[in-house]
DNA sequence: CTTGGGTCCTGTGCGC
DNA sequence: TGCGCACAGGACCCAA
């Protein structure tokens, strides 16, 4: 999925287009994501205002001027496009006010005063929109237990290090755990790890609090440099525009098995092994 | 409580 | 060229 790069960068891409914009038409094509979409949905919405586009963790929030706000997280394969009018430049444009001719999985589409169309598409539907009262946020299920913001004031060393403390599990399952920090994924994980030179299988209660601080370090690193190049482009995921991100040629590890490893002076080379179901990239012999 | 595994869904790329 | 299988950026749910 997008991870939290990717979402800042679809965040990015939408404000423009949606912040102080009345959503005068909202069509569901589709309603079964990862759970059912509110049946209340488009009527809730049409005629409010986005008053702002905020980010948690991998959702953006949009909050609307009924007082409501509107979660949308990407799931794996979630795109947003937006289009601008007739007649603008670098518009497809054609289905502007037809959504009958949307493309596939194309499951939602929100229609702006000013004639620009915002997009939802998610061909595997492990997405999600839900809506909830603004004053209710931190209670929805989607962010009442995420931790810290990682590029936040609230993510650092010590307070990683007492998140960590006592558990047995690796390291790598701990970060991607979202009560740990919120937003990091399969590859920022394995990225920040080698950055840190610290293993994926380190028991996450057993680093030292100078190793946490770098780890604090390279998870900030990775992440600010990801959302500067427009995130990664893997198979589905573009920015709003309908650009690829690249950072994904900024990989060290991340689907490099078989490459040399590129820390300065090591001799290693990329390996891939599978924790809790999931690839893991790194390299054992600078990574301890 | 923690931890690991299965599950949801569709598309793509690879080996045969 | 075609087919079947493994795998994919997430997160929930349940059993142990």
């Amino acid at each position: 999925m997008p991870e939290l790069p990717e979402v800042e960068t679809v965040r990015r891409g939408l404000e423009p287009v949606l912040a102080g914009q009345t959503l005068c038409k909202v069509v569901l094509r589709r309603p079964d994501l990862r759970w059912p979409m509110p049946v209340d949905l488009s009527a809730r919405v049409t005629g409010t205002r986005v008053t702002a586009l905020r980010r948690r963790s991998k959702v953006i929030l949009a909050d609307l001027s009924s007082g409501d706000t509107m979660l949308i997280h990407l799931g794996m394969s979630g795109r947003v496009l937006i289009h601008a009018p007739d007649g603008a430049s670098s518009s497809p444009g054609a289905f502007h006010h037809d959504p009958g001719s949307a493309g596939p999985h194309d499951h939602v589409l929100f229609m702006t005063g000013h004639g620009w169309t915002v997009v939802y598409n998610d061909p595997r539907r492990f997405g999600m929109i839900d809506l909830t009262r603004t004053d209710d946020l931190d209670r929805h299920r989607m962010l009442a237990r995420l931790g810290p913001e990682p590029l936040g004031n609230r993510f650092d060393g010590p307070r990683l290090q007492a998140a960590l403390a006592g558990k047995a599990t690796p390291i790598k399952s701990a970060l991607l755990d979202q009560r740990t920090v919120a937003g990091l994924g399969n590859i920022y994980v394995c990225e920040a790890l080698h950055r840190a030179g610290i293993s994926p299988r380190r028991g996450a209660g057993r680093i030292s609090a100078h190793r946490i601080d770098g780890l604090v370090t390279a998870v900030r690193d990775v992440l600010a440099e990801a959302i500067a190049a427009g995130g990664s482009s893997l198979r589905d995921y573009r920015q709003t525009d309908g650009e690829l991100g690249y950072f994904q040629h900024r990989f060290r590890v991340y689907d490099r098995d078989g490459h040399p490893c590129p820390s300065d002076g090591c001799t290693g080379t990329v390996r891939r092994i599978v924790q809790s179901g999931r690839a893991t990239f790194y390299c054992a012999q600078c990574q301890r």
